[in-house]
DNA sequence: TTGTAAGCGTTATCAC
DNA sequence: GTGATAACGCTTACAA
């Protein structure tokens, strides 16, 4: 059995408040230098160890934050976890991951939530209220506590990138669910880009709900996709795809139909990830913040829970792109 | 504030030791049907949860399993996170991460401990006796409580399929502190299945310690090592490599090269990661079972914690190989 | 300077 | 069938 407080207590010979005083330097009175080394060695010696649970029942802390995400298994969100334990770590909070938000737990077992790539309004009406929840997220609530950034500006990002090097057919690889009206962010940022710059443009997806597929179905989309793209269009020149399976899974269907890229076609990927790095020729990619949101969030967080309740708002982190060998101006080589 | 055991005791005009009883279906004397009713509806009406610290501090359970990782961070073992969550959620049991051993939590804080990764010995030894430990892992001990798989048996199959293919030189792709008499259990394999088929093999490796090297710079250094390969040794028709990064990386410097995979060289990765399926041509690959173990060693620590203490032992689940587009019989086109 | 005692929200052991 | 009441291990007024 582990020592409790009490038996530190007893062994230094004084009395559980002063024990729990010196360990926590809760000293409001003064205390005998004496006493104190008592306790400190009294302590030591038993490898005393606070209980977490007494501690977290009388003070209402857990010292814990819930962080909920639907895509746990999405390498995308293994940066966003990664960048907030770290933080939660070096803050003294601990991290509860769950994939559902009903068990992922409330007041009681975690101070507060970080919510990951969930409609924020789901969240917070399902929350006590006052419960401390901030959503990391591509879609952001100017009315609530939402850290993230711009999927709509890094899809502008991605359009105007090629538009700059001239491209003036532009194919959008896309998800269902995301017809060419629908208003999810990234087709938001599309269609102002595809507007803007004047160029041609066309949609095409494959596959079922986003938060339903594998990666490697996705993968497999983004070949289909393109297959029915190189099909039905032969004047492009560009794509721009939903995110880097995708894209990869079009340079698969690129290179069986005897099309170069970037020489041919141009494409661009989202969300830089490793398979961006490690693409043949490797992917421009838009890179999000999803790390520095997570470890913001986290701090925000905890902040909010030291100081009574901050409201924070609505914080917008700038989106990126990435060149790297897969995108040039049309007709460079070979084409 | 949220509603108490007493407040719902009160509402159903009952005492808090017979809500409880309700509340918990722990009735060991018959209860009569109307107050049980008065006292469900009355934890409806207040929307009661019952405090999981008050709980825990009480029975000395939290519900909460531990999960212990330094490679967080690494798609791999995302795997191993996502299953071992869907299986503690379905066990009702809480997930609490972190990349420290010392911060994940011990007694009080969590109820056992999943270690991925790390070496058994150092796991167990900085851990209060009798606390439930299970590691998840590819080093196993039989003396402890293990559950994983045979990196030995994985590389020894990566090598046993070129050598069938009828591949005589074959170059492994390790990391620095995998020299060739290290006795990692990849190199140990790789060494046993050349010398079983009598193949001629030469080992190159580029960077730092495999704990500290990022994602990309595996994959660079797999790049480098292939480049070191390919100017130093002329008659090689096979690769085997470390991880599916520097699988990939050893891709893009043979196509620099102008060797044809699998035409002249074939190509074996580990791990049969996204980056596998993704990769061009699609890489054969070693898949280890770190999604089921996951769910296996949460299951186990879950019947551990519910019948006192289950002596486990060593589980050793099969590695398989996936044959994909990068390996062939050598000389088996353009070659 | 230090000790006493109340109480955080439960569950469990008795008594009624 | 049901209700007091004593723990669980800790913090913190308040008393001494």
């Amino acid at each position: 059995m582990a020592a409790k407080l009490a038996d530190v207590a007893k062994h230094a010979g004084v009395s559980t408040a002063t024990a729990s005083r010196v360990l926590n330097n809760r000293m409001v009175m003064p205390i005998s230098v004496a006493t104190m080394d008592r306790i400190k060695r009294a302590a030591r010696d038993l490898d005393y160890r606070p209980n977490p649970m007494a501690r977290a029942l009388l003070t209402g802390r857990t010292h814990a934050l819930g962080l909920f995400s639907r895509e746990m298994g999405d390498p995308h969100f293994v940066q966003l976890l990664e960048a907030a334990e770290a933080e939660a770590l070096q803050l003294g909070y601990h991290l509860v991951v769950s994939s559902s938000q009903e068990a992922v737990g409330g007041p009681g077992r975690v101070d507060g939530l970080l919510v990951f790539g969930a409609p924020e309004q789901q969240v917070r009406a399902r929350r006590p209220d006052g419960f401390p929840v901030i959503t990391v997220n591509s879609t952001l609530d100017p009315e609530r506590d939402t850290i993230g950034w711009s999927d709509a500006e890094g899809m502008y990002s991605a359009v105007r990138h090629l538009a700059e090097l001239g491209h003036r057919r532009i194919a959008g690889l896309f998800c269902y669910g995301e017809e060419p009206h629908a208003d999810t962010p990234k087709l938001v940022g599309f269609r102002r880009a595809v507007e803007q710059y004047g160029v041609e443009w066309r949609p095409y997806w494959r596959g079922r709900d986003p938060f339903e597929v594998q990666q490697t179905n996705q993968f497999d989309n983004g070949y289909l996709a393109a297959q029915d793209l190189l099909s039905d269009w032969r004047g492009f020149t560009g794509i721009v795809a939903r995110n880097d399976y995708i894209a990869l899974g079009a340079l698969r269907a690129l290179r069986e139909a005897g099309k170069s890229v970037p020489g041919e076609v141009s494409v661009v990927g989202y969300n830089d990830s490793i398979l961006a790095t490690c693409a043949d020729p490797p992917l421009t990619s838009i890179r999000t913040p999803i790390a520095v949101a997570g470890a913001m969030a986290v701090q925000l967080l905890v902040q909010a829970l030291s100081g009574g309740s901050v409201e924070h708002g609505c914080t917008m982190l700038p989106v990126s792109l990435t060149v790297r060998g897969s995108t040039a101006r049309p007709g460079s080589s070979e084409g």
